[in-house]
DNA sequence: CTGAAAGCGCTTACAG
DNA sequence: CTGAAAGCGCTTACAG
């Protein structure tokens, strides 16, 4: 019944050769007698034969698993992120084994040690936002370990990336916005102290000043290390007479959290008000009205991600390798939350 | 620069012991004098050393890896029960490697079998839904590793198992609209020769029977193996006069669908058609109108499966191990898309 | 309390 | 064309 997996050892005794000819004939090796080899691989597929990856990753030195870090599984961006680079690096023979840190900086610590043991050949991380601490991921890079982030970055380490552009999106949105007639335009922002979030603000202010459109602090709406609930930025959009004509969110939830609030109340999406979110998330599309948002091609961000490794573990061969930088342009999705006339 | 990860070896030279002494003082083994020890324990911090889990595990004969094979990694449906597996596999030392099928049972295949060449010591798995070949789950089973069905199952395979249980939560929604006065209802199907949406049918089904609503055939709008959309759906709805009342349908996307399909042509929800869902994905809150829709509680299905595939590795160890089956009672969310009236 | 030796399952330089 | 031997980094039964 039970039964143990077989080893090169039970190949070599049923076929009557070494342990060495049939590791050999296994991988094809041309210098093994063809009929020898054809024998030794039907013995093998008989006894359903599985190579022992534990063993083979520790003689050569180097496992084909990669890491994956992610802040968490269960955001559509990231299991999106996810299928993008497992495409990639499947094609290529390697696996992927994922760790999520949960806002948690001590957990990320544990995931890149967790990896450090698995002698991963290489990870591809998404930094949490607020971490000031980065000694895990330069352990990584101490061990000559290629390491790329994506998505969010430790700006300062030496090592690839792929990002979105931030600031064009924040622009891409504001000058829609413009577009539409709004002059008076609320900027509901992130949580402090995170880049991606400080780059939309960028985007979204210098476009702006560009545009001559007015804008003072007061129409930054923030909290100090969390998001404003769409419900309170509601309540403070709502004291503000005359009413603000547009709303740039940083991200979709909020925004989606104000138009319920806003609707609720009787105010008019986007005639009184047009509403930009950021990210695209699916839920986007089928509120109502859809509201208009930054697509991120996140699938895309993970394939650009893992052909990055794939490229890196090439160039550390010859020691040619220099960390690059790949910004991906993000992409302005128009939908009813702003349509108040044709562009 | 440039270094390589630390070995016990390179310990046992510093420290002026052998390798045995300090594999023993690493496991913290009471054998080994308690100063020596200490001095191990600190040059091992000294040095950065991480435990190669390959050596490790290729010594001791299974590795803490356990496998996750789920349809697709970015549903969320699926991550969240990956959520629910990692909270409780991560606290007992276990590792996970989620692997996707993405609607190719020869990806199922290759999947297992890579899980079964990282000599994984269990698997949790939603198997494909229409796949009749389960040849590779039974060579999980031959080879005496733990393998545990979650959602979705082959349902004659001795292994242990965690369901929705489906005909209680398709029951719950009939009477539920039932109660709400609907009496033509039309049953929204997914694919034939699924057995999960088959036994939503059948709770379905015998819920009216009990009620006296009369039901026939003709009510069942279905495709052969796929997804009738919400749209087409609609098409043969507003073909019916008088128009149908209720709308039961096995999956949250074709009832979101359905719905904004009919509110374009005018039909008032829920007033002239109440219209229940089917998983409570995340959107269904947030659409307009909210939809009435099922609870999986998928989290919780995730660490159940979890927590029985521990157990089962702990009743492996005695022989005690038997099989089992656990449903998860799911839970009715009511929202306006049903509310004509209070129950 | 500590060490030398063997072995997990593979691969590969070396010898023939 | 094939095999014996060594070694990847660990653990553990055995001996002292």
């Amino acid at each position: 019944m039970s039964q143990k997996q077989a080893t090169i050892h039970d190949i070599a005794k049923k076929a009557g050769v070494s342990s060495s000819t049939v590791s050999r004939a296994l991988q094809d090796n041309p210098l093994i007698n063809s009929k020898t080899r054809e024998r030794i691989q039907l013995i093998a597929e008989k006894l359903n034969y599985q190579p022992n990856v534990l063993a083979h990753n520790l003689r050569k030195g180097r496992s084909h698993m990669v890491g994956v870090l992610v802040p968490r599984i269960d955001h559509h961006f990231f299991s999106s992120v996810i299928g993008g680079i497992e495409k990639v690096l499947n094609e290529q023979g390697y696996n992927v084994l994922i760790l999520q840190a949960l806002d948690s900086v001590s957990k990320e610590v544990i995931n890149v040690q967790s990896l450090l043991e698995h002698r991963i050949a290489g990870v591809l991380a998404c930094p949490m936002a607020l971490s000031q601490d980065y000694n895990h991921y330069k352990l990584l890079v101490k061990y000559d370990i290629p390491l790329i982030f994506f998505d969010n970055t430790h700006i300062n380490m030496p090592v690839s990336m792929v990002l979105n552009d931030d600031y064009k999106g924040a622009a891409l949105a504001a000058e829609h916005l413009i577009n539409q007639g709004c002059r008076k335009i609320i900027f509901l922002a992130g949580p402090r102290n995170n880049y991606i979030y400080q780059r939309r603000f960028e985007g979204f202010r210098d476009t702006l000043k560009k545009r001559n459109i007015p804008f003072s602090d007061d129409q930054i709406f923030q909290n100090e290390s969390d998001f404003l609930s769409g419900k309170d930025a509601a309540n403070r959009i709502l004291a503000r007479m005359p009413l603000p004509d547009g709303v740039f969110s940083v991200t979709d939830h909020q925004a989606i959290q104000l138009i319920q609030a806003l609707k609720i109340v009787g105010v008019k999406i986007p005639q009184q008000i047009a509403i930009t979110g950021f990210s695209n998330a699916e839920i986007t599309s089928i509120i109502d009205p859809p509201l208009t948002t930054i697509d991120q091609h996140s699938r895309e961000m993970g394939a650009v991600a893992a052909k990055m490794l794939l490229e890196e573990l090439e160039q550390r061969k010859n020691n040619t390798f220099i960390p690059k930088k790949i910004y991906l342009t993000p992409e302005l999705i128009i939908r009813q939350s702003t349509l108040r006339r044709n562009e």
